[in-house]
DNA sequence: GTCGGTGCAAATGCTTTGCATTGAT
DNA sequence: ATCAATGCAAAGCATTTGCACCGAC
């Protein structure tokens, strides 16, 4: 599914400092850090990439944990608060979430005619993006970009 | 789908061209123009914007156009493939159609702090695109791009 | 010992669908 | 006349919520 930045090594998520910036946001709120929101944060990393709460839950039983698709949900919610993960892609009836804390924003290219997903990184784009704010007079924060394609095998099959 | 030119330029849509592309697109799929499909059409041309289908009942509903919520989710659904509309922003329960047909792609400013949203065209992310796509052997068919910012009457207001 | 968290099942709310009727070609 | 479209109400489905019990601080 997600393949990676050709330009940068893809290297595994340390889990410790992600852990400690949710209990801090969790402490910040008043909330508590229970191990059922740890799983969560686990099987997110795990995954390093875009993942929908229905692939989250297998993950999660895939690795023993019992969480329930409720808890679940609850806790994607807080961590897109505590700006760990943000939502991704368009025009999907579930939806996609992707983890973001500490990286650079990642944006996605996807297939038109084999479905397939490809993560890049453009800091050019994020360098536009910031001139069209200042333009505007507005202050970044984030952007989404998704690019519509057809990849070179997409091109290749005649069928369809 | 249906890209457009971007050497053309943006010019306000007049009703007959896409009233034609859509009975077009209809007859090409065996499909039938009813007057539901058009008067669907006409609200969203006067919308001429962003709209959600709630929001485009109304206006249906306004101009006299009894149409049921059914057929208007089926027509948006075939005005999607027929190129004339897409969907739009991401982080949202509803779904966002914009027209696009014939016109440049328009993307999105969501103010964080008022929620406000701007509409903006940039000529320098659709050539990063291509580039981008050029770099990867992937052809281009179109994108998405939504910013993130706070606007500057957001950073006036202190307020929460 | 307190609150907040969890799981379950029920509730929501947007969108889709089955079916009998209506209408475009 | 035919075959698809419409409207209604019911069904689907991802996500949220109410509530009784459980667990982190």
């Amino acid at each position: 599914m997600a393949t990676n930045d050709p330009t940068e090594p893809p290297r595994a998520q340390s889990m410790a400092p992600l852990c400690s910036v949710f209990r801090r946001y969790l402490k910040s709120q008043g909330l508590k850090y229970t191990t059922e929101r740890a799983d969560v944060l686990d099987a997110i990393i795990a995954r390093d990439g875009l993942f929908e709460t229905e692939e989250l839950l297998l993950e999660l039983r895939h690795r023993g944990h019992r969480v329930s698709k409720a808890t679940t949900y609850r806790t994607i919610n807080l961590l897109q608060n505590a700006g760990i993960i943000v939502q991704a892609l368009f025009d999907s009836k579930q939806a996609h979430y992707q983890l973001i804390y500490g990286k650079e924003q990642r944006d996605h290219m996807v297939c038109m005619k084999t479905g397939r997903l490809v993560e890049f990184q453009s800091s050019d784009l994020t360098a536009l993006r910031n001139r069209i704010c200042k333009d505007l007079g507005w202050s970044p924060v984030g952007h989404r970009f998704q690019i519509y394609a057809v990849s070179p095998e997409g091109q290749a099959s005649k069928s369809r």
